[in-house]
This record gives structure tokens, sequence and C-alpha cells, in this order.
DNA sequence: GTCTGGCACTCGGTGTTCCCGAGTGCCAAG
DNA sequence: CTTGGCACTCGGGAACACCGAGTGCCAGAC
């Protein structure tokens, strides 16, 4: 009976302190909430809620806010992640569907995720180094230069600039086209370095400055692409959450891609929700912020992660419902296409 | 002598006022700038600037503020754009120079412009409809799927997925796609749909119904596209400046594609500076922000345009320098791939 | 006619003080 | 273990006074 009412108090205060903003008090407690108990027990609750680090006073004399710890409690057992409407999954449906290519895929989700929680969100590209080769081509520009556009099976599509040692006809340049094809055609982008390797042996002699070019160009393409890029949205929402920390900081992370990077978690390979909640987030800039993350793809393999950042004091299990289902309808979608 | 310094006066509290943001009263006035004039002529000078609508006050007995108006006269006749460092214009060429394909250069630009400015900086993409055709290529992805991916002279690559009516063998796909490229080399985007109208004719009848289908794609690609893309750096700057609307409304502005495309201006087709102030810009929800934009593209040709977006208490001279410098420049880049 | 110094007036911003009320901790009684 | 009572704390808002920058106007000087 006793620790059992503990947590059903550090619960409600979580949930009033959520939805009101303001630090909550015992007898707004007993008023809200239906606990049984008069204030003065409730009181006796906090005060050792509060010696175990779980909520904390502002200042002497008002009520109790949460702590990280708190908060992290209240994610791992006292709450459920909440499931979307039936009207938001539609919504979110309807909405990715009309994706015309990777890039719409990736800005649809993008902005679907801030509207749908009305926090930042942000969303990874898909990594290269988990798709494979679809398709090589070489596309002749001027006689000196040729564009490299390398397609991939997730639809993703590179392309680079090649400025050649010397003029080259095209003939030559389709021969080099259809090679890179034939080794390379579905190829995993981890691979491709083994499968080209030697390449230059496999062209004429004279061929070989030109073929060495390209193949430096391209390798060069599937490291530097190995960095992800990162798109964020619904920064507005940030002039309605107040952080601890001014939001100056809070948007200059967000358009640092490392950083974004960092706090999306490369770590975690499964597809799993992540919460990381005030001082978990590995980024000291951001202090008074969360981070709800979930990987996605198609398949069981993890392409990427997408998430949202939000302030600590944040609604969880909505959101962890948001996100983790916008992760699994965009997986859908990739897998599709 | 009489007007003479009425407009030095205006310039000198123009000036006063960006660089310390309080209302500049007489005295200041004669104390910063030696005006030769005692504080009591200059108060009679304010006096006939605010009935003229140049000036006002915030509140009875406190400096005066330039209006929108005025700030026009300032930037009309009393100020002149000022060239960039040569430092700055290293680092505007080194920072450039780096770029890998036209993506990077775009998201470099943007960044380098809003560091430079110290504001939001807006670029918009190439538009498709002043490009000409590089490449079409057709990409079996599977037998009733093939990827489109078009190239420009800009260096931009546009792809679409086609679900085909029927299953069709690589040949016959590498045939359209011959013919394709043979009507279509060099074209300019807005004649694509005339060359390729009776292409449906000229490929054999069992071949029509694809031809229809890829073509109908591609049509559909040219005219999506045609309102571009457009992003944004530097929002974090926001928070430093302050406007008079809130800042969430600036930042939902900036995520509005179509808004942000109105206020860089799609009118004017020249590559002139334009300078939108205050009430100017025309977009109700940003009061108390001007706009500096230009339109930057190879050749004399405007491809699109690039600015930034800041208080209407900025620096004009030195914000007006940077955006034409980086709008050569980034010509120049693109004029050169 | 134009400029200047003087003067009375205005009023926003700041610092001070005071008060209220929500909330607490503790204690003794149920 | 719970509860009602009670004294205490302290942040935040309202009221208030003060200061000083800035103004408009006017009479006199160049």
């Amino acid at each position: 009976m006793v620790d059992d009412r503990k947590l059903a108090v550090l619960r409600a205060i979580v949930e009033d302190y959520v939805s009101t903003n303001e630090p909550v008090g015992s007898k707004a407690l007993t008023e809200r909430h239906s606990l049984g108990v008069s204030p003065a027990t409730i009181r006796n609750d906090m005060a050792v809620l509060e010696e175990q680090g779980y909520i904390t006073q502002p200042h002497t004399s008002a009520g109790r806010v949460p702590t990280d710890k708190g908060y992290r409690l209240f994610v791992d057992r006292l709450s459920q992640i909440k499931p979307l409407s039936a009207a938001e999954k539609r919504a979110i449906e309807s909405f990715l569907q009309g994706a015309v290519d990777l890039d719409d895929v990736v800005t649809r989700t993008v902005r679907l995720l801030a509207q749908l929680t009305r926090q930042v969100a942000v969303v990874q590209y898909p990594t290269l180094s988990s798709s494979t080769v679809r398709h090589i081509e070489l596309v002749p520009l001027t006689e000196r230069r040729v564009m490299l556009v390398l397609i991939t099976n997730t639809g993703r599509v590179d392309q680079r600039v090649i400025e050649l040692p010397e003029a080259v006809d095209e003939n030559r340049i389709a021969h080099l086209r259809a090679l890179l094809n034939a080794s390379l055609d579905g190829c995993d982008l981890n691979k491709v370095p083994d499968n080209v390797a030697d390449l230059p042996d496999r062209v004429p002699a004279e061929d070989r400055p030109v073929a060495a070019m390209v193949l430096s160009v391209l390798l060069e393409a599937l490291v530097e692409r190995h960095d992800e890029k990162i798109v964020f949205a619904g920064a507005a929402n940030l002039a309605a959450a107040d952080f601890s920390v001014g939001l100056r900081e809070v948007l200059e992370a967000l358009e640092e891609q490392v950083v974004l990077m960092r706090l999306l978690g490369e770590t975690s390979d499964s597809k799993a929700l992540t919460v990381r909640i005030g001082s978990e987030v590995p980024y000291t800039g951001l202090r008074g912020t969360s981070i709800v993350a979930a990987g996605y793809g198609s398949g069981d393999k993890q392409l990427a992660r997408l998430g949202v950042l939000g302030p600590t004091r944040m609604d969880y299990p909505v959101t962890m419902g948001a996100v983790r289902a916008v992760a699994r309808y965009v997986s859908q979608i990739l897998a599709a296409s």
C-alpha cells in the first residue's frame, strides 16, 4: 500500500505538471486526482519522493516539480505509450501516401511529425551504407567532364561532377559505365570498394587514368555520404514551449548536423523507441530538453532514425505514440517503393 | 543648407538607432556626429522629419525612431552599399569552392549568408524552367517499375519512380531512353512538352501505353518542380534580434515554402538587389521585418533568388553588400560547373 | 530668417516597499 | 499510519515615488 501510493503520487505530479506547467502542490493533487487521502498524507509522500530525488521544489514553499529521474521513472514504469486516434492514423497515411520520391518522403515525414507532436521533429535520411546499388550512370557533360549518378534501391540518387584528366569520347564513357554496372549492380554499398578495386586492370591501358579518376570520385561519394543529411521542422513550436535554456541554443544545435546526429542516437541498432530525458541528452548545450527517437527502415534492418525534441516537460505517452507510429508508417512506405 | 542637414540628421538617426537599438535623442546626436549645430536645432529638424513621416517617437518624450518610410529614404538615397572586406571575400570563395554538387552549393550558400549577415538566410533552388535538359535516364528497377532521372545543365537531378502498366523488358526501355534523349538533349525545359508530344507515335504500337506513361510522369515532374524548393539557415540569429512581432510567427513563415517564395520576390526578373522594408514585405504575419534579396544565375539569366530576412532595424549597407557579393559568387560557381 | 540657450513639462523605467496567498513542515490527536 | 491544525516561508504582483532623458516652445542673438 505504501510504495504504490507514492508512485501514484509521482505519476499524478508528472501529469499535472505537464498539463499546467506549474509546480503542483499537495492540495491541488487531492482535488484533481481521487487519491483517497488527505493533503497532509500527500505531503509526507512528497517529502520522501523528494529525498529520493524524484521531485524537487523550485523554491521553498512552492509546489513540486519532477526531476529528470522522476520523468525517467514515469516513462519506464508509470505510463503507457498512447496509441494514436483513428483520425490521426488516417491523417498520417494520407499525408505520406502522396510522396513522390525519397526527398519527398523525408520532407513530408518531418513535417507530419512536427505537426503531430507540436514539437521539433528531426528526420535522418536513410543511410547509404545499408542499401545496394541499383544503377550507376555516367553522363557526359563536356569532353572533359562527366556527371556520376548513383542510384540505390532505397530510391536515393547521388550525383557528382568529375573533371577528367583528358578528353574522353562518349564510347569510352559508355564502356566504362557498362563495366561499372556489371560489377556493381545489386551490390551492397559496403562492398563496392572491394568489387571495383580491380577495375583499372579491366580497361584498356589508355583508359586507366580516367577509370581511376571515376573510381576515386565514386568511393569518395560513398564515404562522404556516410554521415547523412538530417532535416528538421517545427522550429516554430519552440517559441511556445519554454526551455530552461534559451532557445537560441536549441536553434543552434538544430542547425548542427553533427549534434543532431548524436542526439538521435546513432548507437542503438534496433528500431526500438529511445527516450532521453534532460541530463541524459548527450549535449550539454541542451539542458532542459528531452528527445524521443526511433529507428525506421524497410524490413527489419534499421536505415536511419527519426524523432522529436522538446522540453523535458513534455507529454511522453503521446509523443512516444506519435514517434512510434510515424516510424512504422515510414518503414512501410519505404518497403513498398 | 536646410534640407541637406535634415537628410544628414535622418541618416544619423538611422545609423545610431541601428547600432544602439534605442530611440535616439537630439543631444546624443550632436555628441556622436559632428553636425555643427546645437541640439535645439536638431529638435526643430526632427519635428519636421516627424511631420513628414520619416521618423516617429515610441512615446512622448523619448527619442526618435525611423519609420519604414525613413529607412526607405535611407536605403535609396543616404547610404552606399558597403563592399566586403578582403578577408570576407576570401572566406566566401574558399567556403563555396569545395562544393561538390548542386545540393552542396545551395547548402553552403545559405549557411555562408547566414553567418556573414548574422541574420536568417534564404536560398531558392535554381528553377528548372530556365535550364536545359542534359540527359534523361530510365533505370529499370523491376519488370514493372522504372526510375526516371532527369539531369539538367545546372547540375540538378530529379527522379521519379514510374509504375508501368505492363512488364517491359530492358531493351524496350533502352529504346525509349534513346528516343527521349534524341528529342530532348539540350532542350529548354519549357519546350520539353512540345518536343515530346509526338513521342507515342514514334514507338512501336505495343510500346505506346508505356511511352505515354513515362511521358506523363516526365511532364508532371516538370510542372511540380516548377515551384521550387527553398531552404533557410541561421534561425538562431532570430533569438538575438527582436522583432516587433513574436518570433514564433517568423519561424512559421520560414517553414512555409509558399510564403518564402513570395518574400524573395518572384516578380523581379533581373538580378538586381531588392530591399523590402517593414510594411513593404508582402506578408502580414511579418510586421517589423525587412528582406534583402537578389537574383543569381549563370550568365545574365536569373535562375533563382537568395536573400536574408531580419529586423527592420538592420544594417542595410552591410547586409546589401553581403547579399550582392554572395549572389555574384554563387553565379560564378554555377557558371563554372 | 535661422540658430541657440533656457525652461517647464511629460512619462517610461527602475527600485522600494508591502501584502497576499499558496505551499510547506511539524506536531499532536484520531 | 493518517489527519487536521498551525506557524512559517517566500515568490510575485500591486502601489508608489523618483529620476532622468527627451521634448516643445519661446525669447534673444547672429
